[in-house]
DNA sequence: CGTCGACTTGAGAGTGCTCAATTTTCGTGG
DNA sequence: CCACGAAAATTGAGCACTCTCAAGTCGACG
């Protein structure tokens, strides 16, 4: 279910496209046309090298983050298989970098080509608008958590979230899913230590709400986690899932 | 400078986008031709009802924001004159309201007609869209406050931001601005209550570096602001501006 | 001139942090 | 395949940034 070898990036693609917008799959076919390149990262190995491409991740997790001098970490976003991460910056500066969290494999896409084969088909253009705009409700959802929830409800938060968008692809089992999250990654993420992190997942796991290590993540009560996060379910198919407990 | 009657919203828009990305004023000219409404709001009144639309905010401040079960409220983004508000959501719930700081004018534009105006200028789409990717980047900016910050540093970070936007649009002055803050939505905003707020804030005037009351903040040292709460300007325009201390 | 919202200030409490030591896990090389 | 070293997880103790509750002031507006 999970082992994107090389080829299959455009199918996770065109899964969470799908989920997120009407994407008739004649349509997404355009997508077999494009010219691109596949780029391995090793883990911690950063992208800012590649700028000027649009990359599909085939496979693994990536991070947006920003460092601030003294050595704080801010994590913006994290990537998973089938999300597109945008290289070209919006102003000359490095504002921010994207980095492997494990061994990941980006299609890279030249901006020449991307705009090419949006030229072809409007309704990709429409459905990777809607990509971006799912970013930003990703985006919106991370601030709720960092301005408004609990240590406890931002990890039930993520966790979920994480979770919906896994399953958007096809990468999660009911239960929970494969993990590539150090308790390092989730402060960061979640604007904590990892102390207190390990100290609160050690409340949640107690509780018997989740149960986690390093590879891996099981949710043990998702409506419950739900109701303790205030977790919206991202799009049309998240919410179908959601409804069926 | 920052009278904005009824007619000038165009040129706020204007500025802002032509600061952010190339427009050439000829490729704007077709926005004159927009069909389009314009919206009164009172303090505190939301704009849920009028969906299936974008806005442009032509004079007063809005904010973007999410209320939770027990009261707590998160404000994603603050709105201001000459930004554009997407009221058209990615799923049918309604995840977020938008309500106005303090009485207000929005430029309501159908999404029909906003599509039409799409079609006639690649121009204006690539604004558009960098205008869009902005947005995004003002979310980065939040969540790298809330996520990294102290209370000290996130209200000069915000302030700033603020003051740069408001730069980019022509309506703040070389030493702050006029604003629709109350330490209430600041506390909203930034993550923490609005007694801290107040206390933040009495130690930053002690120290000199900015004079705040309800209808105007200024900014008495911003290179040290900006040092403070390790700032990046937004946009080339701001750039340049930051770049003559 | 009274009222209500916003701001201010005080005191005490708590969530989450720092520092630090220890154990466990895991990647890598012999 | 096992051993080793480094990274990650765990745990303890004390601290502090920020919160809560509460009282009191200021100021705008009817």
């Amino acid at each position: 279910m999970s082992h994107t070898g090389q080829a299959d990036w455009q199918q996770l693609l065109y899964r969470r496209l799908s989920a997120i917008t009407d994407l008739p799959e004649a349509e997404f076919a355009h997508i077999h046309e494009l010219v691109h390149s596949v780029h391995s990262l090793a883990r911690d190995e950063d992208v800012r090298e590649v700028r000027g491409t649009v990359a599909v991740v085939a496979a693994g997790w990536c991070a947006r983050y920003r460092l601030l001098a003294d050595g704080r970490r801010s994590v913006f976003n994290i990537w998973l298989p089938g999300d597109m991460i945008n290289l070209t910056p919006l102003t000359p500066s490095p504002e921010c970098q994207n980095a492997a969290l494990r061994r990941a494999d980006l299609v890279l896409i030249p901006d020449v080509h991307y705009r090419q084969l949006c030229e072809r088909s409007p309704a990709l253009v429409a459905a990777f608008a809607a990509s971006e705009r799912m970013d930003s409700l990703l985006l919106a959802n991370q601030v709720l958590r960092l301005g408004r929830l609990t240590a406890y409800e931002r990890i039930a938060h993520f966790l979920l979230e994480i979770w919906d968008r896994l399953c958007l692809v096809g990468m999660a089992n009911e239960g929970g899913f494969e993990s590539a999250l150090t308790q390092n990654v989730l402060a960061d993420v979640l604007g904590l230590t990892s102390v207190h992190i390990n100290r609160t997942l050690a409340r949640l796991r107690e509780e018997e709400l989740i149960e986690v290590d390093r590879r891996e993540v099981r949710l043990l009560d998702v409506p419950r986690l739900a109701e303790i996060a205030e977790y919206d379910p991202i799009g049309a198919e998240a919410k179908k899932r959601i409804a069926l407990y």
